[in-house]
DNA sequence: TGCACTTTGGCAACAGCGTTGCGAAAGTGG
DNA sequence: CCACTTTCGCAACGCTGTTGCCAAAGTGCA
């Protein structure tokens, strides 16, 4: 995580304070409209009651946290609830899909209170495309006094950590354009460059705190993001996910890769014969590889071509997790929510992010 | 991490000092006989000089560090080598196969410094076996002044948290029974229960810090250990690293756990018909699907099976990795070194981890 | 041989973190 | 109305890494 975790890094006391802070961020976000009293955030840190409040007056004098009414007594004084103040910061997400783009401005919440979506051709050129993210992200921080940053999430393979494009799939012109450094100076904002799938998953995992799942995406491709213990896992080179490409049958078909018998292909084809039961069983499978070689606990599916079937396709997928749990609980299976909007949530929700201890995979 | 890390737990200053001190034994520990000056640490962990030699002061005090001789002049005053004592703690790994028993005593350092090897038939029941771990953990605890703990690893699945068996593979008569919790009553020491893929990749961790691979284990059966990050990655039920059981040939042949076309069957066929390349490029395929999906950096083989042919199962899989690598560097293959001993060792550092700060994954 | 300079690393004072001790505030219940 | 419970802030405290400073221990040139 940011300030102290997982890191081969030294602490110190500022590090050590940052930490508490947004662990507590992060709790009162979790505890949303309902709210959450010191007492409870004293437990669920395992900090003293003190160090919250004092954790918690910080952030009051910030104007981060408010006091939102009390509970009811349980024979003394009452605890007084806390909540996040979520028009305190603001965040813009940006997603870049092959043909339109698609912008919301969401708060510390996470709730999206702007949005612009317009059509957008990826093979437009680079300056053309800067330039309309540039104005729909203006458009909508203009209504906010100030925001945090501009998450973009597009497809195809890039490098997250230097925010370098690779080879956006048809369209070789992206080939090593550094996004985020352009976009950056741009706009005057800190920006951050990820990958489709990516993002979704980490929209997704803000829900489910600490939890381990897959999305699998399968719209024109087929992606995958993976959430581990909570974090995006986007492996050394950002390459992680790499799902469509796994070889589930030898010698199978040839896919657009130049493999033989990939999930993407195999699964594609199905859809386009219009079989939608085998490209289920077929996704299926490589979701049970996935599942039974991380142990994750959730299976999410997204994108396009799940939504034109949903109902199939979970079908499909649990039954195969199903069969191969032999006898013990299935790993369950569900239609990812957010919908159209959950890239761009998520491509936003990675400004957030930083602020509530949820560093980088 | 075990005090700071990885966690959403609060921190305190016990917690950040034992963070800030676990930090600095594992970068004694890496730097080995070579040993690692103050200002070195001080760049590493990116604590003040100030703060590490309080911290190695209190190492040098209880004994853990001390100092061995000192660098050549630059033109001041000779950096003053420190380095780990590695008598100061020990522990014994316990490699429990099918057949055999295999006990080693490791210092601090990880070298091991005693040996026991007899023969143990895993179905002679959970009093026998325990009663022979507990004899030889306890012949080898005679030499020395104060042991850290045991660690068990042994072939199956198994609750790593809680230290229960499941299904030992074979062995029916083993499920469910609390190895960890029998063994610690009967010597007085903690003890830790884990797969013998797992702690055989806990052992070859220690080695590479930070780095993310695949231990994948030929022998009777195919499994893997995952390493991400630098920690094990066992998931939420410590079912991960079912390697053995990804699906790559749909409608394939059977297999023993139901399903078909396994990577185990498929890969453990060809080897039985003498057809060492195909069930080498079986074993790539597989090794292609996982560093695709997790973008590690480095794929070690090991297993009985694999050391009868080593060349051959490193060049098959090396070959197909190429192949998919598509032009980039594809991603390394290699024997995992540390031989018979490796799971013994890596089951040894189960205990020596927490000390480093290397905690659970 | 001596002196200027560089580099290491310990001593002491310090700021800031969560913790502890304690008491005021704000309820319930007889 | 009073005893009791529970919440929560103030003040003092212990301990962390940090900073300022200086002694120690070398090199290199005159």
């Amino acid at each position: 995580m940011g300030g102290v975790n997982r890191t081969n890094v030294g602490a110190n006391l500022p590090a050590l304070r940052s930490h508490n802070t947004a662990l507590v961020l992060d709790l009162l976000r979790t505890a949303g409209g309902d709210g959450i009293s010191r007492l409870e955030l004293a437990e669920r840190t395992g900090l003293t009651p003190q160090a919250v409040s004092k954790i918690t007056g910080r952030l009051r004098e910030e104007g981060l946290a408010a006091e939102a009414g009390r509970r009811a007594s349980t024979g003394g004084k009452p605890r007084t609830v806390l909540r996040l103040v979520p028009e305190a910061g603001h965040a813009i997400g940006v997603h870049l899909d092959r043909d339109e783009l698609r912008a919301v401005l969401v708060d510390l919440d996470g709730t999206v209170v702007g949005e612009r979506c317009l059509p957008m051709d990826l093979g437009a050129g680079a300056e053309a495309v800067v330039e309309g993210v540039a104005r729909a992200a203006e458009g909508l921080a203009e209504s906010v006094a100030s925001v945090l940053g501009v998450g973009v999430a597009l497809p195809g393979p890039l490098d997250h950590v230097r925010g370098v494009l690779h080879r956006v799939t048809g369209f070789p012109e992206w080939d090593g354009f550094p996004l985020r450094d352009a976009l950056a100076a741009r706009l005057g904002l800190p920006v951050v460059v990820d990958k489709d799938t990516n993002a979704a998953a980490l929209g997704l995992a803000v829900a489910d705190e600490g939890a381990s799942f897959a999305y699998l995406h399968l719209g024109t491709g087929l992606g995958a993001g993976l959430v581990i213990g909570g974090a995006v896992h986007r492996g050394a080179r950002t390459g992680a996910g790499e799902f469509g490409h796994q070889v589930v049958q030898l010698d199978g078909p040839v896919c657009g890769c130049g493999n033989r018998g990939c999930i993407e292909a195999l699964c594609l084809g199905a859809v386009r014969r219009g079989d939608v039961a085998e490209a289920a069983r077929v996704l299926g499978v490589g979701a049970a590889n996935l599942v039974g070689l991380l142990d994750i606990d959730l299976v999410l599916l997204g994108g396009r071509t799940v939504a034109s079937a949903p109902e199939e396709f979970v079908g499909g997928v649990r039954a195969v997790l199903r069969e191969r749990a032999r006898g013990e609980e299935p790993v369950p299976v569900r239609i990812a929510p957010g919908g159209v909007r959950g890239v761009a949530e998520g491509a936003a929700q990675s400004l957030l992010a930083p602020l509530f201890g949820r560093a980088e995979g």
